[in-house]
DNA sequence: ACCGTCAATATGGCATACCATACCAGTCCC
DNA sequence: GGGACTGGTATGGTATGCCATATTGACGGT
């Protein structure tokens, strides 16, 4: 119980809204394996905090997708499959045309010169070959047209699609050798943004998502024999994160 | 209150997924007033479980947006804004065309049989002006256009959206005066769908549900003043909730 | 030797008791 | 007389204990 004094300095958002989204961090992180237990007592333990708490959290990430909970059976991290992968991603092309189409129509110049920014930020991290900020700065440029679409709830399920295939979207940019033609793929983007041609903006963006999932798949497919390498418990260095952070994410 | 008990007999499905559906339900149907409170220990008390399970209930609802959760003060059923309407009725405009699309590849002629079956019933209803009969059958062909997607992601987060707008739906369904047009643009989708004509249905659908959403604001704004049966609180407590949307970037 | 059954243990589900916080009312001081 | 502060009460938040169920290993029968 010496640690609890910790916890309790931010009372703040509620102990199950850190347990969740220090579990959703993890999981969507990749820190958890696909298809792992998640047993109650061990878990709260780890976290220290008590049952009750955690299960509330598994709840939650269970209407999330990111955990099932199986009766009587307890929860296991999500296992997505990638016929379940291809769906959510071609229901997030889907919602990303939408939202470039809104976002075109609402987009201020101001909009406009930042995404530029960023485009060229990318593009600086491809030519270096610096996998880690494109991958994130790719992130944040689609969240931002989703974002400026102005559509709570558009943004919402957005989010929560996201969440679901962070993991292997980003194993995926980690293999894939086609970073030239999403590269180019997003130049397109950005014309069709400038010119402020949403029906354009919106078909780009689409096909461009398509692409990239089509790609996935194939790589999936080469992998998928080979996987499973490690059982990795992952539960350590728990007790110190919890506390910490998650007092404002946002950003 | 009563019919609970029917449900507490068979302890198979858990009892927290129990009370989220009846709780769903009442929701749903309007049973429950926008803003209402949900006080743990009362409604407990009343659906005879203890609180522990009603509370993962209430996070499950909460992570559904049917209740919202504010911190330390319990929780309300979520009052969803005229504004909030219109932008969920557009996300479902954008997902029921794209459903539309896919449906119209994988339909059978059996599918269509039976889609012109449902539409002709439709048409009974309409011209008995069995408004109730009228609005299930709706209900359930845009339901099956969605099934036949074959999407499970795009089924579920268009079940999603319709459980949050079924309330709004139905009353709109109950006072609208533009009943024969929106069945105009019902005829126009089922030929498109026997024309097997993918992006045509798909517009039309669209179409027909951004009328139909028009249509529920202004009805909506008209008779806003003196739409309040209770004396519906907790309208100022909507802007901090605990949920932690917007994760998807930073490593 | 193998399969079926039973028992023991581990784990989740539910209830309840306790604690912290927010809201409200009453009083006291300015 | 009004405002601020403080104590009480109501309600949510958390912890824990007990019970139900599922899984597994061992033993006995075929």
């Amino acid at each position: 119980m010496t640690s609890l004094d910790d916890i309790v300095q931010t009372p703040r958002p509620g102990l199950v809204a850190k347990v969740a989204s220090y579990l959703r961090e993890h999981i969507v992180m990749d820190h958890f394996q696909p298809g792992q237990r998640l047993p109650e007592r061990t878990l709260a333990e780890e976290l220290q905090v008590s049952r009750t708490p955690l299960r509330e959290a598994l709840k939650i990430l269970a209407a999330e997708g990111l955990v099932e909970i199986l009766p009587n059976r307890g929860a296991v991290v999500a296992d997505v499959s990638p016929s379940d992968m291809q769906e959510k991603a071609y229901v997030l092309s889907v919602l990303e045309q939408a939202a470039a189409e809104l976002a075109c129509a609402r987009a201020t110049d101001r909009d406009i010169a930042e995404f530029q920014a960023l485009h060229y930020e990318m593009k600086a991290a491809f030519i270096r070959g610096d996998r880690q900020n494109y991958f994130r700065i790719n992130q944040e440029i689609h969240n931002r047209i989703v974002a400026l679409s102005g559509n709570a709830s558009l943004i919402e399920m957005h989010g929560y699609l996201c969440r679901q295939l962070y993991r292997v979207r980003y194993l995926s940019n980690e293999k894939s050798e086609k970073w030239t033609t999403a590269m180019a793929e997003h130049e397109a983007i950005m014309a069709a943004l400038e010119a402020r041609d949403a029906t354009r903006m919106g078909e780009e963006l689409r096909n461009h998502l398509g692409k990239t999932w089509f790609k996935y798949a194939a790589d999936h497919r080469a992998t998928e024999t080979e996987a499973s390498p490690r059982p990795a418990r992952a539960t350590e260095a728990t007790n110190t994160t919890l506390r910490s952070d998650s007092s404002g994410d946002e950003a």
